[in-house]
This record gives structure tokens, C-alpha cells and sequence, in this order.
DNA sequence: CAGAATCCTATGTGATACTG
DNA sequence: CAGTATCACATAGGATTCTG
């Protein structure tokens, strides 16, 4: 696939008086849920695989984040009982959908970084020579 | 404006092992910062203009959030000394470059807002037959 | 392998009161 | 008007240890 096109059909008054805007972003806007909706993008992978492939992430927060997912509706879990035991975790129809403003989000955040990182830079520089 | 385009040339794994992703999400994940991107999307605004329309932000996280925004280059800050004094947020072309992402994000949000409630309750329920 | 349990710290967030 | 300062609390997140 090579490009993909996502419609706005909203100005911006159209996000009115919206906490359900702030409501469903406080999960998705957390440290790990868009990297682990990213990473189930291109199909189901198992705890393990998954803790690999999302960097950083530790076993509790991973476990956390995945619980949450599947609480929204977002991820489903597949167990398969055997020795040793094997989860699979995959993105809902409903997960799925979100992949493409993650993705949009994610693709600006990487295409930006450095312009964010050296506004940081003058800013942090500014602010030392008024205090201290 | 009826439709807005924009392209996701990216693969799932170009989001590769990338902390960058969550470096900058980090920012535009927290509670606020994306409800007054999207608010500003529309013009400058002054701090309490800002106040009442994010619904539910208290004057210290408001302030905070526009802090972040304005080192991180998303948002610039201009003072009109005068009596009583004059404080206008507007978007930068880089913070303007984020308007889309947000919006697409919140348009999801929105959309889905009542799919991710009943998933939550179907959740809560399963749950509440286990325990106690 | 896939977690649950526990402990601990840092940060986010809100309420309130005060200021130039 | 546009903040700052302070306190107080809940949650996020990591490290470690244990288990079916």
C-alpha cells in the first residue's frame, strides 16, 4: 500500500464542548497503547513478541496497556492452553480503524522530532539565562 | 473545507524500534495538549478565551500545557503589555502542521466514542462475575 | 511463556490562595 | 487578566520477585 487517505470532514468548532474527546485520548494518549496498536498492525503477535518489538516497554506496563486495550474494545486475546502456554494478541475490527489516525499521528510525530527537539533546545536556552 | 488528505506512506514497521514515536506522542498525549491544539486551530486565542472553551482545564494545567506547547515550537505566546494585560496563543506553522493529525485523531474518537463505552461495560461486567 | 503481586518513585492533576 | 505558589492526591511507570 502507498498511501492512504483519511478524511476530515470536521471543522474545528466540531469538537465542540467535548470531554469524550479528552475521555477516549486519555487511553489512547497514554505512554504505550499507540505503539502497541502500531506493531498489531500487521497481524496477531504473542506477549513475548510483542514486549520485543514495543521498546522500553516493561512487563507490567505491557500487561497493563494490553489489558486496557481489550477493555476498549480495541484488542482481542487469544489463548491457547498448552505447555507452555501461548497468547495471542490482535487488533478488533474496531482497533483496527484506529490504526490509520495512529499512524497519521506517529508519521508526523517521527517526521518532526528534530524540529521539536531543537525548539526545545532554544527554548530550555532562553529560560537558563533568566534564572540561576 | 470539505475534506482534508493526507498520506500515510508508511509501512507498520517503518515505525520501527523507535522511542521517537513515544518521545513526541508523550507530549501530545497528555490530557490537554491536543484538545488546545485543536482549539486553536481556528485563530489565536487569549488565556481565558482558552480556559472556557477546553472544557474542565484548571488555570495551572492550562498554563502548563501552553508552557509545553510553546517549547516544544506547537505554540507561540505573545504579550501586549497593557493594563489589564493581554496574552495571545496562537499555533506555529509546525504547530499548525499538527492540527491534521490531532483532528483525524479526535474526528476517530468522536466517531467511536459510544462502540469503546460498550466494550468497556461488556468488559466490566465479565470482570465483575469473577471477582468479589 | 505469560503473567500476577508487591513496592517504590515520579509525574500529572486539581483546589485554593495570592500577585503584578 | 494572566498568571505564580503551595499543598495534596491519584495515577503512571519501573524494578523485582514469584507462579501455573
Amino acid at each position: 500500500m502507498s498511501g492512504r487517505h483519511i478524511d476530515v470532514p470536521f471543522e474545528a468548532d466540531t469538537f465542540g464542548s467535548c470531554p469524550a474527546v479528552t475521555e477516549v485520548l486519555s487511553r489512547v494518549g497514554d505512554k504505550w497503547s499507540m505503539q502497541v496498536v502500531i506493531r498489531l498492525g500487521s497481524g496477531s503477535l504473542r506477549f513475548n513478541e510483542l514486549k520485543r518489538v514495543v521498546t522500553g516497554i516493561s512487563q507490567r506496563m505491557l500487561t497493563r496497556t494490553l489489558r486496557g486495550l481489550e477493555r476498549d474494545g480495541l484488542v482481542s486475546r487469544t489463548v491457547t492452553a498448552s505447555v507452555p502456554p501461548r497468547v495471542d494478541y490482535e487488533l478488533t475490527p474496531l482497533g483496527h480503524s484506529l490504526w490509520n489516525p495512529v499512524a497519521v499521528l506517529s508519521s508526523w510525530a517521527l517526521a518532526n522530532r528534530e524540529q521539536i527537539h531543537q525548539a526545545q533546545e532554544r527554548y530550555d536556552a532562553q529560560e537558563n539565562n533568566d534564572n540561576l
